[in-house]
DNA sequence: AGATTGTTTCCATATTTATAGAATAGTGGA
DNA sequence: TCCACTATTCTATAAATATGGAAACAATCT
């Protein structure tokens, strides 16, 4: 079983560009998007972009395969899960009470809550 | 409604120290802790645990009161909700199907699949 | 082989973040 | 008021991160 620091995995989502790099993939799929692609999308030089995709990758977030000359990077969705269990586990650990899960498996009215402070 | 930046708040998991406290004061619970016991807990000098206790409190994640001459530091619970919402929705919103929420809210079992990845 | 396209690595530079000692500010007790 | 205690802010220094141009590497096509 391989394990990848939280430290790391939040380190790789603490960053604008790599943050955006993250969402614009969640928002790809499967298929993935090609570094290229990316690159413009997100108005980033190339070899900025290979530094952030570098990162997320190390952080066990997406994963590279190639395609031909193409680079083809998506969602490493192992990594994701593991993230988001630890956040929520570790809470969970300390204080069940307060973070509530139960919100975050109902039908999905729970998730847009109104009252709830949202991150922008 | 207050809106706080996500890289913001993952910055401030990012660093070890920081999500020690994080973690630390999560097991605390409401009662929380105040700066010196968390200092000396975690072996970190007064000036060093007061610029990160800054950090987590400026992302939303902890909390500070002031109680005599010791200022009590607890975990925010509003804004690590968010946090995590916004982990999951941003998941969601992309790709529901991978994400897999329904084992966030199983009865346990779910939160200990022996074959997926762990972050440690 | 040579040319073309796509991506990464190398490098130098700039910026941000981290650390801890020393000085400062707030609180409560003698 | 003066002193002890707690914590933060200031300051200087050290370390980690970010950026983009240029060179190198990889794959495909002619």
């Amino acid at each position: 079983m391989e394990t990848i620091s939280p430290v790391e995995s939040f380190s790789a989502l603490a960053h604008p560009h790599r943050l955006a790099v993250f969402r614009l993939l969640m928002r790809a799929g499967p298929a993935g998007m090609n570094a290229g692609d990316i690159a413009s999308e997100l108005e980033l030089a190339p070899s900025s972009l290979s530094f952030h995709t570098r990162w997320l990758a190390q952080a066990g977030l997406i994963e590279a395969r190639r395609d031909g000359r193409h680079v083809v990077y998506r969602v490493n969705v192992e990594g994701t899960r593991a993230l988001i269990r630890y956040l929520t586990e570790d809470c969970c650990a300390g204080h069940p009470d307060l973070c509530g899960f139960s919100d975050l498996a109902g039908a999905g009215e729970s998730c847009a809550a109104p009252s709830a402070r949202r991150l922008a």
